[in-house]
DNA sequence: TCTTGTGAATCCCTTCACAGCT
DNA sequence: AGCTGTGAAGGGATTCACAAGA
């Protein structure tokens, strides 16, 4: 190891060191499974039962927290309580989170419509579409605004997440005008690969994707309908 | 190379040896980057360009793609037909995928109206739900089964890949259901860890860790909301 | 000359194994 | 004695750099 500064020190905030993408990922599964154990009335836990609980392996699930700080007690495990309000603090997830959704057609309309999707630290302040049919209609407890004031809206509302359910079409060009409108984390629901700048996020959901790798999984152990292959295992 | 083989035989199927999972989401990619300049009238693509439109360097596109065989000419290129036919063989999707949907509230109606995520190769086979609201009614163009009828429906649509859309609570007891009736494909939309046997691939589309995976970033490169810190870059 | 295909090097992630603390 | 926290080992994945071939 070559970091100059002390170790051990500095256990959060400040000018933290980065966490790992792989563990960033899994911390929010931590924190689900926290709130499973917390709603049974669990108080302790140890690696052995979260990391179960997470479907991950014991020492993993160790190794993601070390990056945290050591918020465990030696011989004994992890404060339930304690450890989801370490967790929750590292991925900024006490601050508060606008979320607007950009399309509201099937898939956003759902989007709109679970609340339980829309977890702690984040709510949906805005919804925006082009349908005239649509748009000053209420959905959930907003109303819908006209996607030509797109930048008024963001600015009001002070979004500063954007869930993308727009077509294809038409994904690019409106994720350059939420760019341009200063948006820095982007949701997309489109399956096209967004181009930005550098300091903007985008994470994709991509139900296609997903069908696919299943697809070459299954493929792979057989063929799923003609005639069976591979019948060991 | 130690690969006993031929090399350039064999191109697809047969007992291939496997993809790394990393490829095989890529892979995806480079298929829908394909299908656009195929729209527009591609017909030669390098890997510089396909690569670009799938947001990679090229060097990993032109390693992923060698997974699969050589099947590009030295100094010119990919023909993007042909490519886009040995990608499609490769993960499997020349077969056809029978995919039913498990719930079909808000999210599992917005899913079975898209006829578009269901591209080449998956079609939606079933709609299932324990609402007698709901049950009969038709969506789409199929009518809605009844839970009850669950391992019925399955059978008869000869269903290889389930989509989960179920409330959190009920999840993994409608997914071994699923298990037990056979199917070894799933994509959840459920934020819960299912455990499945060794042999059933599950794949999870969660928002919810999306929009704290985004969070983790925004709220490292700045603080969203209050005080503005670091100011460099 | 141009672009692919691929060993080699590098980086990151996961697992192992155990020292350190309660 | 028991469980956490972590160096070290091992395994993938990505990038580099260039040989091979059109």
């Amino acid at each position: 190891m070559t970091t100059p500064h002390t170790p051990g020190l500095h256990p959060v905030g400040d000018a933290a060191r980065p966490i790992p993408p792989a563990s960033v990922a899994r911390l929010t599964i931590y924190l689900r499974a926290l709130n499973s154990l917390l709603a049974e009335g669990t108080e302790r836990v140890s690696s052995e039962e979260l990391a179960d609980a997470a479907g991950v392996n014991s020492s993993m699930l160790r190794k993601d927290l070390s990056y945290l700080g050591s918020y465990g007690t030696r011989g004994v495990g992890y404060d339930a309580q304690y450890l989801t309000r370490q967790i929750s603090a590292a991925l900024g997830l006490t601050l508060d989170w606008r979320v607007a959704i950009i399309g509201v057609g099937n898939l956003g309309r759902a989007l709109a419509g679970y609340p339980g999707f829309l977890s702690r630290g984040f709510g949906i302040v805005a919804l925006v579409d082009t349908d005239q049919s649509v748009i000053d209609t209420e959905i959930g407890h907003l109303r819908v605004s006209a996607a030509d004031d797109l930048e008024v809206v963001l600015e009001r509302t002070r979004t500063n997440i954007a869930v993308l359910c727009v077509p294809t079409a038409v994904a690019q060009a409106v994720c350059d005008r939420l760019v341009e409108a200063g948006i820095s984390s982007i949701l997309s629901f489109t399956p096209v690969v967004l181009q930005v700048p550098e300091h903007v996020q985008v994470r994709k959901v991509d139900m296609s994707t997903e069908l696919q790798i299943l697809a070459y999984h299954a493929h792979r152990a057989q063929e799923p309908d003609l005639g069976p292959v591979s019948r060991a295992l």
